[in-house]
DNA sequence: AACCGATATGTTTTTAAATACATAACGCTT
DNA sequence: AAGCGTTATGTATTTAAAAACATATCGGTT
């Protein structure tokens, strides 16, 4: 049984912004309050979460996430709101891109 | 300015079988008549050509490619009425596609 | 029989991405 | 001042995909 599959992202002058990786990355952070953590959670090495972190906010106008060295816990990471945004904005990007998938029986239909 | 970008492609049991690449290399053999001449316009080794003919045949109830050693011409590729229709839904998704994305204005404007 | 342009296929090399590993720095708590 | 969990960052290793290279093969034409 085949199937249709999507894969979305916002790009800016050719590099890639905000796709799937970081939408989980950014899901995950709000979750655990820590890169480490959620970079575990998502079998990402620290190092790659940290550089996508840096992207995000790299090509964002205002910082998407915040990270914080030492302190109580050690330090953290925390979403900002802007973040929280442009996420809720994606997920339903996705659903809609979702619901005419499912309209799409003809494609499927001839590959039988 | 960001933009939103999309690819879709058609899969099974986890393994791709149509997407953008096999499109392009369809379309190439359909107007070159040849596999290696569509994998040199694609800049793409002809080896990887072969290897997506051999798997997009495989994947398929019915042949996509019609491959030919020897001949007139040294042999040749042609494309089957069957890969064609998958080709025309494909492109037709395709286009679906891009018009629900044009109406994503919301997630642009929340970018800047 | 020699030649030609294409397919067929094995082996090696290149490339880029991700991971792994190591260590430093930070700032609060005790 | 020692300890903790986290962020920060450099270097080396692994991995997988793609390309590059080298031949072999086929079946028509000349």
């Amino acid at each position: 049984m085949k199937q249709i599959r999507v894969k979305c992202w916002i790009e800016e002058k050719g590099e890639k912004f905000y796709g799937p990786g970081p939408h989980e990355l950014v899901k995950q952070i709000q979750k655990e309050g820590s890169l480490s953590k959620a970079a575990e959670q998502m079998h990402l090495s620290y190092r790659k979460g940290w550089e996508m972190v840096q992207k995000l906010n790299l090509y964002s106008e205002e910082p998407l996430i915040i990270l914080k060295k030492g302190g109580p816990h050690g330090g953290g990471a925390k979403v900002t709101p802007h973040a929280l945004a442009i996420f809720e904005e994606y997920e339903n990007l996705q659903l809609k891109i979702q619901e005419l998938i499912k309209q799409q029986d003809k494609l499927l239909k001839v590959l039988k």
